[in-house]
DNA sequence: TAAGATTGTTGCTATATAGCAACAATCTTT
DNA sequence: AAAGATTGTTGCTATATAGCAACAATCTTA
C-alpha cells in the first residue's frame, strides 16, 4: 500500500509553497505534513525539498517528482467529481428483467411512460420467464413473483397478486371437483416455473408439491392447456380474470387461496441505491395500479 | 485529505476480481480491504461493486470510477520510479559556486576531468566572489574560504589553506614591520570580502577588525594592490606564494597566523544526499592535491 | 450429499497515527 | 535593535486504524 497521502501532501507544498499553506488546505495540522514529507523522502531515498525555516526549494528529484505527481490530485477529484453528478440525478443504463406476460401487460407500458420523463436512461428490459442471476448478469433489477430470500439481494412489494388455482368446465365435468389439498394428487396438475404450488392452511403459509406430467415456465403456454381441459393450474389473476368472469374456467379451492402472493421489487444489496434504481421502483409502485 | 489508499485498493479490487488477491497483492488484510471499500462507498455515496459472498461485480458507478483512477496507481509507481533511477547514479544538472580565482585555478581542472568520467552531469558552475544564498538560488555545492555556522546547510572540509598576512617590500621600507596585532591599527589594511582578519594568539582563533580605506572582493585585485605597496593584505597561499619565495612579498607576523583557515564544501542540509553531490564532493577531495 | 475450502464481514485489541503544544530559527515591524 | 509573528520540527498522548480470529454464506470436491 504506498504512501499516496504523503504524495498529495507534497504536490500541495510544491503548489502552495509552504507547509502551513498547505496543512490549511488539506485541512490536516502541519506537523502531519512535516512529518509525511520526511517519510517520502525516506522512502524514495531521496531529498525533495530543502528547506530553511521560512521558504523550501526542490531538489532535482522533488522537481522530477512533482512534474510526475501534480496530475494525480486532480485526476481523483475529477474521478469522484463523476460519481457525485451520477448520484445527482437518475441517469445511466438500467437492466432490468421481468416475466414475459407480466412484463408485457404491466410493467412495459409503466416503464414506457417512466422513459419519456428521463431521457438519460437507457433501458435495457428482458423479458423472459428465466430465474436470472441478477448479480452475475449485471442486472440492476428484477421483478419476481413471490418474495426471494437471498442474502445478496433486497426486496420491496409492489404489488399484491392472487394465483387463482383453477381449471376449464370440460375438465372439471370428467375429474370432478377437489376439496381438499390431499385430493389434488389424484389430479392433472399443470406446474408453471416453481415445483410447488402455494396455499394457505389455517392462516399458515403451505407450499404443497404436486406431482405433474406437464411444465412450462411459460404462462401463456399454461393457460392455454388448462383452457383446453389438461388439468389444474394456479396461474397469476392477470393470466385467468377474464375467464373466470365469463365462466370458460372454474375457481378451485378458493377457501386455501394464499392472500399475499406479491410481486416483488428484487435488485442487488447495496447500502447507497443509485438514483435510476431508486427513481425505477418508486415510478413503478406508484404507477402499478 | 482524501482517500487514496481506497481508491487504490478499489482499482486493485477490480483488477484481481475478488477481495483477498487485491489484499495479497497489496500486503494488507482483506478486512481492511472490505473497510476500505465499505468506507469509500459511503464518502461517494454510491455502491461501487455488488458483491455475493464468492463474487463481485461493478456497478455502473463503480465502472466509472475504475475507469478514471485505473491509471493512477501506475502513475505513482512511475513516478517513484524514476526518482529510483535517479539515485542509482550520478546524473543531472550540477549548480555549484566558487569564489573566481580559487576556482579557476584548482577547482575548474578538477571538475572538467570529472565531467570526463560522468558525461550524464550537466554542470552550471558559477566563478564569484559574492556569497550567494544557496538554497534561495538552487545551487547544489559551494566551495567556501572557512567554515560557516548555518542551520540548513552542512560542510565538509575541502583543503586547508593557510592565508598569508603579508606586504611588498617597497611599504614595509616606508611603514615598518608590524609586531603585535595592536599595531594592525597604524597601518593602511587592504580587506577582502570579509570584514575581519583571522589569527590564532595563544592557541586561540581571533578575529580582528582592522580599519580599511580599500576593499575589494577580488583576489586578484588585492594581490596588485599589495603588490603596488598600497598596504598590508591577509591572502590565500595560492595567491602569493610565488611572490613570498621570490621576496617580493614579505610574510608579517608569522606568529600569529591562523593554521587551519580551511576551504569548505558547503551544501543544502538533507538527510539524502543525491548521488551527483556525493560524486562531486568525493571525486574535489580525491583530487585536490 | 456432505465435508472442506474459500469468500467477504465484523468484534476486539495491539499498534500506528495525527494533533497539540513547546521549540528553534528566521523574518517583519515598529 | 528588539519584540512579535511565522516557519517547520519534535515529544507526548488521545484517537484512529489494521490485523487477528470467528463468522456466515457460498462453492468445490470427494
Amino acid at each position: 500500500m504506498r504512501n499516496w497521502e504523503a504524495m498529495e501532501a507534497f504536490v500541495e507544498v510544491v503548489q502552495q509553497g509552504n507547509f502551513s499553506k498547505a496543512a490549511a488546505k488539506l485541512k490536516v495540522s502541519t506537523s502531519h505534513i512535516s512529518r509525511l514529507i520526511t517519510q517520502l523522502e525516506s522512502q524514495l531515498g531521496s531529498t525533495l525539498l530543502f528547506r530553511t525555516t521560512r521558504r523550501i526549494r526542490l531538489s532535482e528529484a522533488g522537481e522530477l517528482y512533482y512534474q510526475n505527481c501534480r496530475s494525480l490530485p486532480e485526476a481523483l477529484s475529477s474521478a469522484e467529481e463523476v460519481i457525485s453528478t451520477l448520484n445527482q440525478t437518475p441517469v445511466g443504463n438500467f437492466k432490468m428483467t421481468c416475466s414475459t406476460t407480466f412484463g408485457e401487460r404491466y410493467i412495459a407500458p409503466i416503464m414506457n411512460n417512466f422513459l419519456l420523463d428521463h431521457p438519460d436512461i437507457e433501458l435495457d428490459f428482458h423479458l423472459t420467464n428465466r430465474t436470472v442471476d441478477l448479480i452475475e448478469e449485471g442486472y440492476d433489477l428484477a421483478i419476481r413473483m413471490g418474495a426471494m430470500k437471498d442474502s445478496s439481494h433486497l426486496s420491496r412489494r409492489l404489488c399484491n397478486r392472487v394465483e387463482h388455482l383453477c381449471a376449464s368446465r370440460q375438465y372439471i365435468d370428467q375429474h370432478g371437483i377437489p376439496h381438499t389439498l390431499a385430493e389434488l394428487s389424484k389430479h392433472q396438475c399443470l406446474l408453471g416455473s416453481k415445483n410447488h404450488w402455494l396455499f394457505q392452511e389455517n392462516g399458515q403459509r403451505k407450499e404443497i408439491k404436486v406431482a405433474s406430467q406437464y411444465r412450462s415456465n411459460s404462462g401463456v403456454a399454461l393457460l392455454d392447456a388448462t383452457r383446453k381441459g389438461l388439468g389444474i393450474a394456479q396461474l397469476p389473476d392477470y393470466y385467468v380474470n377474464e375467464y373466470l368472469e365469463s365462466g370458460e374456467l372454474i375457481p378451485l379451492l378458493t377457501q386455501y387461496q394464499y392472500p399475499y402472493s406479491g410481486v416483488w421489487l428484487v435488485y442487488p444489496k447495496s447500502l447507497h441505491p443509485s438514483p435510476k434504481l431508486q427513481a425505477v421502483c418508486e415510478y413503478l409502485i406508484e404507477n402499478i395500479d
